[in-house]
DNA sequence: TTGTAGGCGTTATCAA
DNA sequence: TTGATAACGCCTACAA
């Protein structure tokens, strides 16, 4: 059933069962009532590549995701999408998602956006120096970033977690516990919020007159064998760490896991804190409630950022612009230096 | 730059451009040529939804996933995902992933389907009884499931993985070593894949004259946390089971968990066996590389489901299906009946 | 408040 | 081997 068919069930013209339809003011009550439900009854829905060529809209976003940055086989990736994606459905948006080789990303971009496959393009994993919002801005599309690229020239839609602020408060309250060996498990530096989270690590040490310890510096992709092996190796040093810092829940669960087989104690020889996305699938809720951390929710980050988007679609030169702080919740991970 | 555009700066009509560029074979060579190069000069790519509209294929998949089912946040499916979307890059096609609220899965396939967005689905985690496969059949439209449900009532297109025999050899490797009592750490048994390993699993006890202890089956998501804890339950048992068989390494790395506080040894006072689906993030290979498993990689499960897909879709009557057998890795996890 | 007619960018049919 | 021309299904001035 198409339009054509249904205004003529209903003799009226395609004009006004599709204004019916698309809500204008003009039509009448009595019509409008009488062409929702025969579109109900009749199970009709406009087709998709007709509208997006009438419109110029194709009721999609772009989410490219490429291989091999462990971005798609990985929770914090899904749990966000859950979020983005549940959003979109009130929109009536979907999401079309692209996997593509690593070398092939900006070309990804640029073919989505010629053959006008989408509204526009969610960004993820935003690097330090990020070559695709200088590509999607001069080919302007609307975009909006989760996190943010220090090396951005122009303004431009984000929403981020305040990563130098939380690893200040993190660092400042292992401090105050008397810790002067803290450790730091981060992601991979060349990502802007692992290169945040580090700065924000070495401005409070420096507040406080803490040497750095390079060697217990550490930066690399986020899983819990990268926590276990580095928690493994340090704490055999002659002058170990007494605290911890990770960059994600998946890091510290290997900390926990390096420290236990050190039979020693979190808590109370070594005080772990990390950054946790509030992930589910791995029940670590349930598996370590513990270990002290900065919270925020990834999922609610993809709801938010999905509403950012439609806006962005609607007017595409209005920048907007979010910056959360995560709670610091503390668990029992965290003591006195011994 | 559109085609339009495209054939009036080559002084060529629409109709021989869109045909030098799609491959017919009655353009001459020299103007392909001279037609190909422009359109890669110009970076013309056609508008798919204009496309769509006159071919009736939109060059997009449908990949709806049900929230609250864990699929979406669960590295079996993201792996799985990943295979699927770079296969589909060669064939030029998008995966449209809608995330809806688990009583809205239905609805939304028909409305993907009224709206022709998309010109197939794959179907995921397929229950013992699926409803989809009946909608998706009456509705006409070209799907592959990964897996298999065991109520349907007509021949569909499927990938599964021998899940019942798989099952049966690992039964009876437990058995060949003097186990008798042994625990099963099954997937939610709604689902086709758990249903069938459990049958497969009590077809051998059953063979071997052994009798089942029920109190020793377990039917849960899979998650590391469910492995932890059941595991830690069944071994403070009067009468604990000297072997384990898990759905999942997630699964199976809480029973490692779980026997390791008991201050037990693996392979040794306790076996483990369990499903592979052989996934990264985790880094599981590195951090237990030990555990004997039944292996099959979800990955290239994505990819060849996606060259399955794109068959229906060119023919929507024939129909393909293809079981593979896991491979059993032996690793030390596994031992004698002490 | 409703209808007519043209256009969105392709592909497909038919004729040259 | 190439080119007019008519769909494809919808939206949207403009007219009534």
């Amino acid at each position: 059933m198409n339009l054509k068919e249904l205004s003529s069930y209903l003799g009226l013209s395609q004009t006004t069962v599709s204004r019916a339809l698309n809500g204008f003011p003009e039509v009448s009550e009595k019509t409008r009532q009488r062409v929702i439900e025969a579109a109900k009854a009749h199970g009709y829905m406009p087709s998709q590549s007709a509208r997006g060529l009438a419109t110029g809209r194709v009721g999609a976003i772009g989410h490219i995701i490429p291989l091999g940055k462990h971005q798609m086989i990985n929770p914090h990736f899904s749990d966000f999408m859950a979020g983005v994606g549940i959003a979109y459905a009130d929109f009536g948006v979907d999401i079309v998602m692209k996997i593509c080789a690593q070398d092939q990303e900006l070309a990804t971009y640029r073919k989505m956006v010629k053959s006008n496959r989408v509204d526009g393009f969610v960004l993820q994993g935003p690097l330090v120096d990020d070559p695709r919002m200088d590509l999607l801005q001069t080919m302007g599309v609307p975009f909006v970033v989760h996190g943010r690229s220090a090396g951005a020239t122009q303004p431009y839609n984000f929403l981020d977690v305040d990563n130098e602020g939380a690893f200040e408060r993190a660092t400042q309250f292992l401090i105050d516990f008397g810790h002067r060996d803290i450790a730091l498990l981060n992601g991979l530096e060349t990502m802007d919020f692992a290169h945040k989270r580090r700065k924000g690590f070495l401005t409070v040490l420096q507040g406080a007159g803490i040497p750095v310890r390079p060697e217990l510096m550490f930066s690399q992709d986020m899983s819990e064998v990268y926590g276990y092996e580095v928690a493994t190796n340090i704490l055999a040093l002659p002058n170990p760490p007494s605290a911890m810092l990770c960059a994600s829940k998946l890091v510290a669960l290997g900390v926990m896991r390096a420290i236990a087989d050190a039979g020693l104690v979190a808590g109370k020889h070594v005080s772990v804190v990390t950054f946790d996305d509030d992930f589910g699938f791995l029940g670590t809720h349930a598996a370590v409630p513990q270990i002290t951390c900065l919270r925020s929710s990834l999922y609610r980050a993809g709801t938010r950022v999905a509403h950012m988007m439609m806006a962005a679609v609607d007017d595409p030169l209005g920048i907007s612009t979010e910056i959360w702080e995560p709670e610091l919740v503390v668990g029992k991970s965290t003591g006195m230096k011994l």
